[in-house]
RNA sequence: GGUCCUGUGGUGCAGUUUGGAGUGCACGCCGGCCUGUCAAGCCGGAGGUCGCGGGUUCAAAUCCCGUCAGGACCGCCA
């Protein structure tokens, strides 16, 4: 139907007889006998010369055909690839009328997103949508490179998958055949690319599509893609070069530029210093240490096994009203208080300097490197929390756009076996129970502090987003059942919910070690977007809802009966 | 489950603080003029359930209550 794309055409065209096809961009009409159109395809625009332009509408598609010419002196647009030249049409074909479109074309409106989702085929002719798109492509297209340089194979795994209690709440899938069964949508293919390796595929990866039923976020979705990969015969620092090879990769098809060595920092490190297992470490404003200024202090609010602060450079200046609002965020998030500081010539302006000691305030101020016009915020309460809460206000007051700075990529390691005791008295995995603990530490599941059990687990960190995360697995049997044991799953549970695992290793698993991360993610950072509906095609609203196709629906009667379902009433 | 923000012709906004006639701006749309524009220009026109419901008031886009939709975040996301 056509010969070449619109925004091909260059002046070593000129005199060529070109068919193109495309949407009207743009209209210029000047008089009966003269008018201009923007022909826009996906390559980009090219202004065609027409004898009067009155039926061609905004967005309706042409086929057209003419001859490349130069434009006249002085008319080129320089703004336009195609800018030097135009096509001299002799012949237009409507090849489909438009209505005018809900909302425009061009990028200069930014236009409410529900209608942007209800009309998406629209959205996706805008340059923003197609310029995402194609950057998703070319990072999918880097990342399968690169896996494959590195000797990996793509493996596909189910989408209807058993249901396991563990982790994210499941998509379930009724059974037809067995009804009151159900399959249950995959969170992630963890399982299965273990049993690869048993199997062994020695190396294997996947874009693979995950559901989790979680509320949604700027940067979640229900489903999503994972770059999902495993090794056998490998360990920590060789999963953490495949990835870093991959996603270097994917910046580098990208950016142009490929990125220097991932630093490494520990979870423990992270958290002290930024509040946060997915620092941003863009900008400063760490969090400091000041349970040693206040080891005897006679104000209550700092009688806490820990004190941290952060500094505002400049800060000083933010009102009353903001500084409220400030306080009642942190209440939100859980913590006693805000305690703010307003250092001044004459000292620490603050409703609480009157409780602190000369000695206290001085010492405060040495150790927050405090200078004249700054503003000092003060969290007390157990470790983790102060440095969480302080995390959260750090990146409320000096998160920068995701466009500022560059890529920064931080790998974090050691992450704790296990974050913290349940109700019934078990340890809560922070990744997932077949995460292999530090060989350092390994002693210390006998009997020693659980808490303090540091796991070969890994996070990969780009400017503030966690894009993903693995482990060195388990692969002996009695090291497995030792970790079932400590985590409260008896021989009997652990057999029901992963026996067929268990059971693989019995039949030789090789040592192996993995990682997923978040393909959506990614892209929407390497495309400088904040929200990774920016790079989806067709994704859902914060509520779970489609606005495009109405999902979701519900279902017939009589569907709900071959399925053996009955719903509920509302509930009140 | 919670906190905060938003909702006004097709689109993006202003108007809401301090109640007084659906008032205004830009784009788009429709018609006319226009032979070198490129966010073309000029003239004219059409287009409104101020998200929805209730309340207060002589009078509500504006104040109050509820509700729906959307967004950001906390919880949640092994």
């Amino acid at each position: 139907m056509r010969t070449d794309r619109c925004g091909d055409l260059r002046p070593g065209d000129v005199g060529r007889q070109v068919t193109l096809c495309g949407w009207v961009d743009r209209r210029r009409e000047h008089g009966e006998h003269l008018a201009f159109i923007d022909l826009r395809d996906r390559s980009g625009v090219v202004q065609l010369v027409v004898d009067g332009a009155h039926d061609l509408r905004s967005e309706y598609v042409l086929q057209v055909t003419g001859t490349v010419r130069e434009r006249p002196a002085d008319t080129a647009n320089e703004g336009l690839a195609t800018g030097a030249v135009e096509i001299d049409a002799s012949e237009v074909t409507i090849l489909a009328v438009a209505e005018p479109p809900p909302f425009p074309i061009d990028e200069r409106t930014e236009v409410d997103e529900v209608l942007r989702l209800r009309h998406r085929y629209v959205d996706l002719r805008r340059p923003r949508l197609q310029r995402n798109l194609e950057i998703r492509a070319r990072v999918n297209s880097a990342v399968r490179g690169a896996m494959e340089e590195q000797g990996f194979i793509e493996v596909e795994t189910p989408m209807l998958v058993a249901s396991t209690p563990e982790g994210a709440r499941d998509f379930v899938v009724p059974s037809r055949k067995e009804p009151g069964s159900f399959y249950a949508l995959p969170q992630s293919p963890q399982i299965f690319k273990q049993l690869c390796m048993v199997g062994g595929v020695d190396r294997y990866y996947q874009i693979a599509r995950c559901l989790r039923d979680e509320d949604l976020r700027a940067d979640r979705q229900f489903e999503f893609m994972q770059l999902d990969a495993e090794a056998s015969f490998v360990g920590q620092d060789d999963v953490l070069g495949f990835i870093t090879h991959a996603v270097s990769a994917a910046a580098e098809a990208i950016t142009g530029e490929r990125p220097g060595e991932f630093p490494q920092m520990s979870w423990h490190e992270a958290m002290e210093r930024f509040g946060s297992d997915k620092p941003d470490i863009r900008f400063g404003m760490e969090l400091v240490d000041l349970t040693h200024v206040f080891p005897e202090t006679d104000f209550r609010a700092f009688q806490t096994p820990c004190v941290k602060g952060i500094r505002v450079p400049g800060g000083a200046d933010m009102s009353r009203n903001r500084l409220d609002d400030l306080t009642d965020r942190c209440k939100a998030w859980g913590a006693k208080g805000l305690v703010w500081m307003k250092v001044e010539a004459g000292g620490l302006n603050s409703p609480v300097a009157k409780f602190l000691s000369d000695e206290e305030q001085a010492t405060l101020r040495s150790t927050m490197e405090a200078e004249v016009g700054d503003l000092l915020l003060l969290v007390a309460d157990e470790w983790r929390k102060a440095c969480h809460i302080l995390g959260l206000v750090r990146n409320d007051l000096g998160r920068p756009p995701v466009t500022e700075g560059g890529l920064h990529f931080l790998w974090v390691v050691d992450f704790p076996l296990f974050e913290g005791i349940d109700d019934a008295g078990n340890p809560i995995p922070a990744h997932h129970p077949f995460t292999m603990p530090h060989e350092d530490d390994i002693d210390l599941l006998d009997g020693g502090d659980l808490l303090a059990i540091r796991s070969q687990a890994y996070d990969l960190v780009l400017n503030g987003w966690e894009l993903g995360s693995g482990s060195v697995r388990i692969h002996r049997r009695q090291v497995q059942e030792r970790i079932f044991a400590i985590l409260g799953i008896g021989p009997d549970e652990a057999q029901a919910k992963f026996g067929f695992l268990l059971d693989a290793f019995r039949y030789g698993a090789p040592p192996h070690a993995g990682f997923a991360f978040g393909m959506d993610r990614l892209v929407a950072v390497l495309a400088g977007e904040e929200n990774i509906r920016e790079v989806i095609a067709y994704p859902k609203t914060q509520s779970g809802a489609d606005p495009l196709t109405g999902s979701p629906t519900p279902i017939d009667d009589q569907h709900l009966k071959e399925l053996g379902l009955r719903v509920l009433p509302p509930r009140q």
